[in-house]
DNA sequence: AGCAGTGGTTGCAACACTTGCAACAGATGG
DNA sequence: CCATCTGTTGCAAGTGTTGCAACCACTGCT
């Protein structure tokens, strides 16, 4: 492990935050603000960071590179068009996750109408016990993948109807594979509730979820789930699109 | 300079073309297999790389933070459901790019729904001289900046209908800062147009501009023309979000 | 005007950290 | 079963990093 690569992600951790000045970032690292600096002018010269009126932040040319890794994860370009539909079809906030080696990670969001945006960002892991695209990947998840993944989870409570515990969760994922869809009944915020539904890749597979998330206050439970028609429609057309054919459901 | 993490931010660069195994890495930096590995296991570690099935690539805390910072960026969300209307109107691809420091960036894009990909990428640098919203904001710059910027252009050829020397830009500049909104007539690639106007901060100042672009044998720009009323209607939108009352024109 | 508090810069000496090496385990594939 | 690859480790050598001190330039305050 190289201390010095150590010390510039921990600088690019925390500019990211908000931005901050020389003083800050030595002070944070632990280190004189000359060697605060050069690494600093490193990172500004690879555009990993900028500096404006003293204060230094995320450089464009990392923002560019994330860009581009998201839409060359297959997944992205394939679902995105549809996702849009969706969105639009219903003015709610449309998320999709994939399965990437032991994560489930947001990898495309349509924004809703409302006026207030969901926190979830692209590039994030998703929390699997109290969110509907991770209980919907979880539920339909072959038997192994699922196991080494329940193991690993905590449980923590976030609201009153989260689920914590591996018994609990294990009925609601049996449930969820029976019937095909999912939902988050306020289990992560208690103000806000979706309904999501798993996406299959060519092979049957399934490797990603998508959901569509509203504020309980204007779009409660049961009115979401008059949208599950078009949404596990939405996720047969991204599964299509990937090349399932819907021969095998291993 | 830092030597190590230059050569960390050369790996980056490296696998974000495409995924990358370690002796490719190893060769490209010049260094043994050991070294190479040793700057990628910090990278692991901090969530900037990830490997899969023995090649490296991006890795998703280096997505999430750069998500976070383009939404940090206060014209982001404040733009973005205009876009999106805008989008959803005409089905053509919309963008935004913000003037930040001396360079023009691609704050946002709305993807059209033509089959074919825009190449643009938000956080990548817009080319001024050969783009409708380069030319927007040029044109509505004050002088000095202008002026500033205008020296460092080189006025490279793309297209036939490229602006190549600094007179004829500066004369294209003061037609569109006359009549407020900009074109781009296949000037970077011979068969994509678009037309392009400004957006003004609370102080009046042209701090970016809005863009709908198509292939010119979906909407050839006479057509584009047609939507003008539109565009320049959702960037005085944008900039009344902005707190500009529309009294000040420096 | 003077002062205190910033950020930014530089040369240098000391030494901590990085580096290359060599040797090996384990997986993969012709 | 050999060839080739990634991944890992301990170690010696020395290069690159570090802290320091002193400095400039700028800002805002008194």
């Amino acid at each position: 492990m190289s201390q010095t690569v150590r010390r510039a992600l921990s600088i690019i951790e925390f500019f990211a935050e908000r931005p901050r000045s020389l003083g800050e970032i030595a002070e944070h690292l632990g280190v004189h603000k000359s060697t605060a600096l050069r690494l600093l002018q490193t990172l500004e010269r690879g555009g990993f960071a900028r500096s404006v009126d003293g204060r230094y932040t995320v450089g464009f040319r990392m923002v560019a590179i994330a860009h581009q890794a998201v839409e060359h994860l297959e997944l992205h370009p394939v679902a995105h068009p549809h996702l849009v539909r969706l969105g639009d079809r219903y003015g709610h906030t449309v998320h999709l996750a994939q399965l990437v080696d032991d994560e489930i990670i947001y990898v495309a969001k349509v924004d809703g109408r409302g006026a207030l945006k969901m926190r979830s960002r692209v590039g994030r892991a998703v929390n699997p016990h109290t969110s509907g695209v991770g209980k919907a990947i979880l539920a339909h998840l072959d038997e192994p993948s699922r196991d080494r993944f329940l193991a690993r989870l905590t449980y923590q409570r976030h609201t009153a109807t989260s689920i914590t515990t591996p018994a609990a969760f294990r009925q609601e994922l049996a449930r969820i594979a029976e019937r095909g869809w999912a939902e988050d009944d306020g289990e992560f915020e208690d103000f806000v509730n979706c309904v999501a539904a798993p996406v299959r890749d060519a092979r049957g597979r399934v490797v990603a979820a998508a959901s569509i998330t509203a504020l309980r206050a204007l779009a409660p439970l049961d009115q979401l789930r008059e949208h599950l028609p078009q949404l596990t429609e939405t996720c047969a057309a991204i599964s299509r699109d990937l090349g399932w054919t819907g021969d095998q459901r291993p």
